[in-house]
Formats: C-alpha cells, structure tokens, sequence
DNA sequence: AGCCAGGAAGTCC
DNA sequence: GGACTTCATGGC
C-alpha cells in the first residue's frame, strides 16, 4: 500500500474522491489503490488520500490551502446546496444522495475547452485516452519530487505530463489528432489551438470574465466545434458558474421521463450545475434507470 | 449488425 | 426557426 503523509490528515465532509474521479467532469485522475489518487491539475502533481472523512495530501499544508483547497472548491458548504433539494423532487433527492460526495472542481480553463470539446458524441473511456495521449504526447513533463511518498517495493509511478498549452497543440497537425482518436473532432482542436495561441487564451479569458452567463455561452459558441451543450460544460467547469446546466444525453433523458411537468430551474439557481452532476452521475451508473 | 457515447456542423425547407 | 444527415471510432 502506498502510504501519503506530508500533512497532518484533515477532515473535509461531503467529498468523495471516487465519485468525483468517476463523475465524467475531470478526465485525468487515476486510481493507483483503493481510495488513492493521483491527480494532475495547473501544472502540478497531487496524490490524495481518502478513508472516509479523512484525507491526506502528498503537498505541503501552504501548498494545499493556496492551491488545492480552491481546486476542491472547499469554501463552499455542499450538505447546505443539497438540502435546497424540494422535497417534492424526489428524483433528485435520490439522485444527490447517491452522489453525495461529488463537487464541482474548479479547473483550468483551457484543460477543460479541450476535454469537453473531444467529449461530443464520445465515451468517457475513450475521451479518457484521447486526453492521455494527447498530454503524453504535447504535455510537459512534471515531477513528483517533494511529495512524501511512501511506496511499495517494486511499485513504479507512471510518467507526469502537464496539460499541453494551445502553443503545443497547435504545433500538432489534424492527422496527428486523428491518430490519438480524436476522430471528426481533430479539426475542431487544430482550430481551437490555432485561435488561441500566442496570447488568444488570455484575451479569451478576460473576455469571458467579464460576460454575463448569456454572452459568456455565445463567445464560446463562436468558436468551430464549440456548440451549445460543451459551452455550457466551459462555463460549468472551467469559469465555475454553477448556474448553467449543461444537457447531454444523459440529461435530456432523465428530463423527458421523469421531469415531464417541467424542472425547477428557479428555484435553483446558482446550484444547477450542482443538481445537474448529481443527475448525471445517476444515471450513468445505471442507478437511476426505472 | 446496429446502437450508443457528456454533440455539432451542414444542408435542406 | 426546426428536422434530418453526416461526421470517427471503439465497445457492447
């Protein structure tokens, strides 16, 4: 068993590492053991450890509350965020208490353009191994050094690789995507990295900072590949505004058969993409089905 | 073999 | 504004 213990262990409530590593919203955790993670986020390493409401961390206490605390998205009190739920939605209700340890990870943007881009009309699986190699590939390699790991004899880490930056991807061709699997969505990437490079990111950033959730949605639209249900994913991943409620498959299914009086959109607010995970973990664990 | 996967663009009307 | 088709590709 590898063993994580630079920080003295905290306690942190409503947060599963499973479910949030399973949740389809972050496509780079891996499961080295049972309830160990190795996560890979703003060009640095973590190794997380969880035994119920205790984790530890492989960083240092001031790394954790200046990085990751805001990574988690700790700040923000998710028991209070479920027990807004109706109680005349029960579907919900069960929905959120199945997945009561997920969190909505406050990511990098462009990570997160480029995941939810490659993720129309794909599987998680495979969006997985495209982001892999395309990491591998592009990615800068990143070490583990510092990290008090205490590891198993004969136990390898597998190699680190930072998220490639729009300057790397778009030194890649459309081929050289199709070749990771990427599929049609090759061109989509060629072009997004292209527009982006050479400071085209920060200007995007600013931009989108600034714009309401309305104007935020049709910036992003306007880009090749980018419709309205991966917009909707940036805004909800990547700029954190926990209002939009991306529909997806999974999603506008569970809204057609158990949400046919209507959703409570309203009521809501600024807890959707919350309620949506919680839906959308639901189902696709085949929970939620009949 | 056909259908599905965290859909979007193109092409009709 | 819709509805319908096409787009890559692996898994079941």
């Amino acid at each position: 068993m590898i063993r994580v213990e630079e920080m003295e262990p905290i306690i942190i409530k409503n947060m599963s590492l499973k479910q949030i590593a399973d949740s389809g919203q972050c496509f780079r955790w891996r499961e080295l053991a049972e309830g160990l993670y190795l996560i890979i986020a703003m060009d640095r390493c973590l190794f997380a450890a969880q035994a119920g409401e205790e984790f530890r961390f492989s960083c240092s206490r001031e790394e954790f509350d200046r990085i990751w605390r805001d990574y988690f998205d700790l700040d923000r009190d998710y028991g209070a965020v479920r027990a807004r739920i109706s109680p005349d939605d029960p579907y919900l209700r069960c929905a959120a208490e199945y997945g009561w340890g997920i969190r909505i990870l406050r990511q990098d943007l462009w990570e997160v353009m480029v995941s939810f881009l490659i993720s129309q009309n794909n599987n998680i699986g495979r969006i997985k191994n495209s982001i892999g190699g395309l990491c591998r590939r592009y990615g800068k390699p990143i070490s583990a050094d510092g990290h008090n790991l205490d590891l198993p004899d004969g136990f390898r880490l597998p190699e680190l690789f930072a998220f490639p930056t729009p300057e790397a991807l778009s030194g890649a061709s459309e081929t050289d995507f199709l070749a990771l699997g990427l599929g049609y969505r090759a061109k989509y990437l060629k072009h997004l990295a292209e527009s982006l490079s050479c400071g085209g990111l920060s200007a995007l950033r600013r931009r989108l900072e600034r714009a309401d959730d309305g104007t935020a949605r049709e910036i992003l639209m306007s880009y090749y590949g980018i419709g309205r249900k991966v917009a909707d994913c940036i805004c909800l991943f990547g700029l954190h505004r926990d209002n939009m409620f991306p529909a997806d498959t999974h999603i506008n299914k569970i809204l057609a058969k158990h949400y046919k009086d209507g959703f409570l959109y309203e009521q809501y607010q600024d807890a959707l993409g919350i309620f949506q995970q919680y839906l959308f973990y639901y189902d696709l664990k085949g929970v939620g089905k009949e």
